[in-house]
DNA sequence: CTTGACTCTGGACTACACTCAAGGGTGTAG
DNA sequence: CTACACCCTTGAGTGTAGTCCAGAGTCAAG
């Protein structure tokens, strides 16, 4: 399959395929006499794997130190095992301080929905959301 | 307040402050006879606000669409609702996969210990982690 | 008044992750 | 054989979020 293809496969582009390659993301593909790449469906499951981990926030850098650990045998794994804790206290960090933002975002919304709702003619109050991260006298925000 | 004791307070770098009155997402400070920004403490919480948001994924785009809201009235509320509603979505999502994640580390994690423990001599076997992710024939070339 | 810490502006530079363009070659349908 | 879509390489450009620097000015202490 030639990049085009894969490219359309995987929704990555073609000049970011190529970037990976050169970046060492990606195996270089076999080619054809011509000289124009071409990727197996291993290619393509790869190129998965780094778009859903880059989803997740890791950089390529990151990603790309998993994909060279990928051809080493079982002392890697050691090594995998550092990377994994690490990587895994700091998503889990990560989720905490989302599920905070959620729940703030949850309760900003009601507000607003609320403020929204009550019906006071001309005389605008502030949007309540606004005053809760606003100028006034505000510690700690988010 | 000088910029100096503002960047010690809030553990953003004077340049960082600068870059972001350039880019409007601080206002212009009053500043001394001698031209010298003077920051209060609105400043400061302004400046932690933007952090806070920023570690939690929000672009300065994203910051500054907020900010610029503040001073404005409850027509304010329904836009505001509107991109609460949209990174509520976002953070859900990014946080339901991050608990996927956190799972598949953990199992990773697991078999990583169990394979380390067992003791099979110079027979490496594969890192049981690498072989979930890895179709064996990639080469990282960093 | 001088020293030294601090601050000013403007502009260059960095890292990341691409994206685009120019100028040319490949492959296939008609 | 000739279009035409597709692909090649090299190199430059983009946006984000800053950092660093030079050369000059400010301010407080001695």
């Amino acid at each position: 399959m030639r990049i085009g293809e894969t490219s359309k496969q995987t929704g990555v582009s073609i000049d970011a395929i190529r970037f990976y390659e050169r970046n060492g993301l990606l195996p270089a593909p076999t080619r054809s006499e011509g000289g124009f790449r071409l990727y197996s469906s291993d290619d393509l499951s790869a190129l998965l794997f780094i778009r859903s981990l880059q989803s997740l926030g890791f950089s390529l850098n990151e990603i790309r130190e998993f994909l060279s650990l990928r051809t080493n045998d079982l002392r890697a794994c050691s090594q995998v095992r550092k990377m994994l804790d690490r990587k895994l206290k700091d998503i889990h960090a990560k989720r905490v301080a989302l599920v905070k933002l959620e729940d703030e975002l949850k309760t900003a919304l009601t507000k607003c929905n609320s403020q929204l709702k009550r019906p006071q003619g001309k005389k605008y109050g502030r949007c309540p959301v606004l005053t809760v991260y606003g100028k006034s006298k505000h510690k700690g925000a988010a």
